[in-house]
DNA sequence: CGTTTCAGTGAACAAATGTTCACACAAAGG
DNA sequence: CCTTTGTGTGAACATTTGTTCACTGAAACG
């Protein structure tokens, strides 16, 4: 047996991409605990990733860089969410509750992500600002393009239906910060801020279909 | 003469309130040149307040304290902001947006603070989040209370109502956000945002109009 | 096999941070 | 008027930070 420790033989790249990996995954796991990625500091991020900090610079240049590969990172699972409810079929009865169902599933399964995009929307630096803004529109976008391949709110122009599009979004990224903020283990509240979430989504849909485009 | 410099004779609690002020100006400018109030330091606020670093201990124990006074003075504000709309009276006559144009005066003439609010809503230390969290219902609470002195959206129960001011807020506050961050003198991409954030508040308005109780 | 490439190391640095302490000195209060 | 009170000072401290440099050793490659 030449090789003893099979998850050892990789090749140079796959170790590169790992410890990538390792060092976005420390400054997540950082996040969680309760610290907003502005906060954390290049000697903190490495130390969590078991690495050297010299190490950070093969991979990033600072701290800036590895928070955009975030938000990319972030991008993906949004889209992949997107993904999943269109797999779902639409349930045709109900619609907003299950959407709603399979969002809080995927928040619960990626807390980190959410916490970090709904946290640095506006609150981190200057150019991770930009990309999460540039993120949750593309969303936005492809939500509204959903929407009309589903013939839902179809009297709506364009235009109009990428402005609900987006507040849709912002009221989603907002409810998934105000959820997972909440006391772990608290199931009493959370159900209740999800009725809530659910409602306001309902008002906007309501809100939506009633709109006439004449009006200015 | 004996006193020769007349903005001198100030009581010992007056100068001390003053130099308070001064640490949370420090605080509020320093955020509008970029950093989040998180990646803020103690000595950097000192040195922008133009005071020695020990000077701060005199009024906060740390930075936390300060945050929770700045969130403090931004809900007076928000508050104002409701008095100062309740005395222009309703419009009666395009309500919304008569009141975003109060809105946006506001956030225009306080940026500071609203960059501050809209900042640390989901992304400062948890003590700081809870109490912005807790100023945004308030408000949102007050603004319920003021429709139904109006009359305005008499149908809805005060649950309900309550749910809908807080989807109002919550736009209302990302929309400042977004607006603020606009890299300055940009007027045609202002107008656009403003334009878009009176559409969701339409919308919004819309939807709790159709909005009929008995929906489960 | 021999050479090159390069992800990760470890020591070293200047700079900046939060916090401490004894002190100054003007207002407050008897 | 003399004493007390307390805001702001200035020097000092132990830590922590971001960044540099020469290095090691193994994978990649000819």
């Amino acid at each position: 047996m030449s090789r003893s420790r099979p998850d050892d033989d990789l090749s140079r790249d796959q170790r590169k991409q790992r410890t990538r990996e390792a060092l976005m995954d420390a400054a997540l796991t950082l996040m969680s605990r309760g610290i907003s990625f502005t906060g954390l500091g290049l000697r903190e991020v490495t130390r969590e990733a078991g690495v050297v900090p010299t190490a950070f610079y093969r991979h990033f240049q600072d701290m800036d860089e590895l928070g955009l590969a975030l938000v990319e990172e972030g991008g993906v699972t949004l889209r992949r969410l997107l993904r999943e409810a269109r797999r779902g079929g639409v349930p045709l009865k109900d619609v907003i509750r299950n959407s709603v169902k399979i969002y809080t599933g995927f928040v619960r399964a990626h807390p980190q992500e959410f916490l970090f995009v709904a946290g640095e929307r506006s609150g981190g630096s200057p150019a991770i600002r930009a990309a999460v803004r540039r993120e949750m529109s593309h969303f936005a976008s492809e939500m509204a393009q959903d929407l009309r391949t589903l013939n839902i709110l179809p009297h709506l122009s364009t235009a109009t239906l990428q402005i609900v599009c987006g507040l849709v979004v912002n009221t989603m990224i907002s409810a998934a910060g105000d959820i997972l903020d909440l006391p772990p283990k608290q199931p009493r509240a959370e159900q209740e801020m999800i009725d809530a979430f659910v409602k306001q989504l309902r008002v906007i849909f309501l809100g939506a279909a009633a709109w006439k485009e004449s009006s200015t």
